[in-house]
DNA sequence: GTTTACACTTCCTGCGACCT
DNA sequence: AGGTCGCAGGAAGTGTAAAC
C-alpha cells in the first residue's frame, strides 16, 4: 500500500498551533495504542529507551530520538520495560487560524491492531530553491530538548500571551527540522563522515573522549578530523562533547541529582570545573539550574 | 583529500576563599 | 554542608601552512 503525501504548502506561510505539551515519565511497559490522533504529534525522547510503531515501520527509541506522525496515522508507543522513558511530548496543528490550543483528547481513538500496517501519511513543505522537502517521522538533532521543554512550561503555566509565544516556538521547532532535514540529505557531507564520533559521544558523554580516539574512530587524522567535525556540526570535538555532557547533566538534574553526583556521573572530576562548563552553556548554575526546573 | 609539525589557545584540575 | 568563584600550571586541543 503506498503512503499518502499532505502538501503544507510554503513553509514560511505556516500558521501552527500547540494542542497540547506535556513531559513525563512512562511507567515500564507503559503503551499508547495502537490509536490514530485528531492532529500532529512531536515526540522527543529525554532519556531511557521506547518503541514506536509506525505505519509499517518500526523505531526503536533511545535520548535525543524524536518521531513525528500526523492525523489518520495508526501507531503505537510503548515504553521499555527495564529502562522506562521520559519523553516531551507536543500535539499540534500544522494551520490554524487562532493558536489557542484545543485539548485533542476527544479526538483519539483506539484503532484495531491490523490497522498498524497502513503506511504513515507523509507531509512535505515547499521551500524556494530547494523543492518539497519532506517532514521526517524519525531524526536526531542534538540539544533539541530546550525548545521542547520551553514549549512545555508555557502550555503548563499559561502566562499573559502564551498562545502566541507558543506558536513562536513551535514554528522555531519546525524550522529547525526542517533545516536538518535539508542539510542530512546531503550524505556525503561532513557530518556523515564523521558519524562515528557523533554516535559515540551521544552513547556515552561521560567517557573521557580524547580528539585522537574520536578521530580514530571515524579514520582520520585528529587535525583533520577537527576541521570535519567544525565543519559538521559548527563546535570543535571538545565543545560538542562539553554540550553533550550539560544536556544529560541537566536531565539527571531533574531526576534530583545532587550537582555532587551528576557532575561525577558525567565524568567529571572536579565539581568545579563541571559548574564553570554548566554555566557558560546554559548561562545559570547548576543549582539554579534546579531550583528553575522545580516548577516543571 | 589527507598528513605533519609547530605555535598558540583552551581545557582541566587542585587549591583556597567566600557565599548561602 | 553544599555550592561558587578566582587563580595558576600542566595537559590537551586547535589552527595554520606546507608537503605529499
Amino acid at each position: 500500500m503506498l503512503s499518502s503525501l499532505v502538501h503544507l504548502g510554503p513553509l514560511a506561510l505556516l500558521r501552527p498551533a500547540v494542542n497540547f505539551a506535556n513531559r513525563m515519565t512512562a511507567a515500564p511497559g507503559q503503551e499508547w495504542g495502537p490509536r490514530t490522533i485528531p492532529d500532529s504529534q512531536l515526540i522527543y525522547v529525554i532519556s531511557g529507551q521506547a518503541a514506536l510503531t509506525l505505519g509499517n515501520e518500526q523505531f526503536q527509541l533511545q535520548s535525543q530520538d524524536c518521531v513525528f506522525y500526523g492525523s489518520d496515522s495508526p501507531h503505537r508507543l510503548v515504553s521499555s520495560v527495564s529502562d522506562p522513558c521520559t519523553f516531551a511530548s507536543i500535539h499540534f496543528s500544522w494551520h490554524k487560524e487562532s493558536p489557542e490550543p484545543i485539548h485533542p483528547m476527544p479526538g483519539i481513538h483506539h484503532c484495531l491492531e491490523s490497522e498498524l500496517a497502513q503506511p504513515a501519511t507523509s507531509y512535505a513543505f515547499h521551500m524556494q530553491g530547494h523543492g518539497d522537502i519532506i517532514f521526517p517521522h524519525h531524526f536526531v538533532i542534538p540539544n533539541l530538548d530546550s525548545l521542547f521543554l520551553q514549549i512545555v512550561r508555557e502550555y503548563r503555566f499559561e502566562e499573559l500571551g502564551y498562545a502566541s509565544v507558543l506558536r513562536a516556538v513551535l514554528t522555531q521547532l519546525i524550522v529547525v527540522i526542517v533545516r536538518h532535514q535539508l542539510t542530512g540529505l546531503n550524505t556525503s557531507g561532513p557530518r556523515s563522515r564523521i558519524a562515528p564520533a557523533l554516535e559515540a559521544i551521544r552513547k556515552q558523554p561521560n567517557a573521557r573522549w580524547t580528539a585522537e580516539e574520536l578521530a580514530g574512530l571515524c579514520g582520520y587524522h585528529p587535525t583533520y578530523f577537527a576541521a570535519l567535525f567544525r565543519e559538521g556540526t559548527g563546535h570543535s570535538p571538545k565543545h560538542y562533547l562539553v554540550l553533550e555532557r550539560i544536556r544529560k547533566a541537566k536531565q539527571l538534574l531533574l531526576e534530583a541529582g545532587t550537582i555532587d553526583e551528576v557532575a561525577e556521573k558525567m565524568g567529571y572530576t572536579s565539581i568545579h570545573y563541571f559548574c564553570r562548563n554548566f554555566k557558560s552553556v546554559t548561562g545559570m548554575t547548576p543549582s539554579e539550574f534546579k531550583r528553575q526546573s522545580i516548577v516543571l
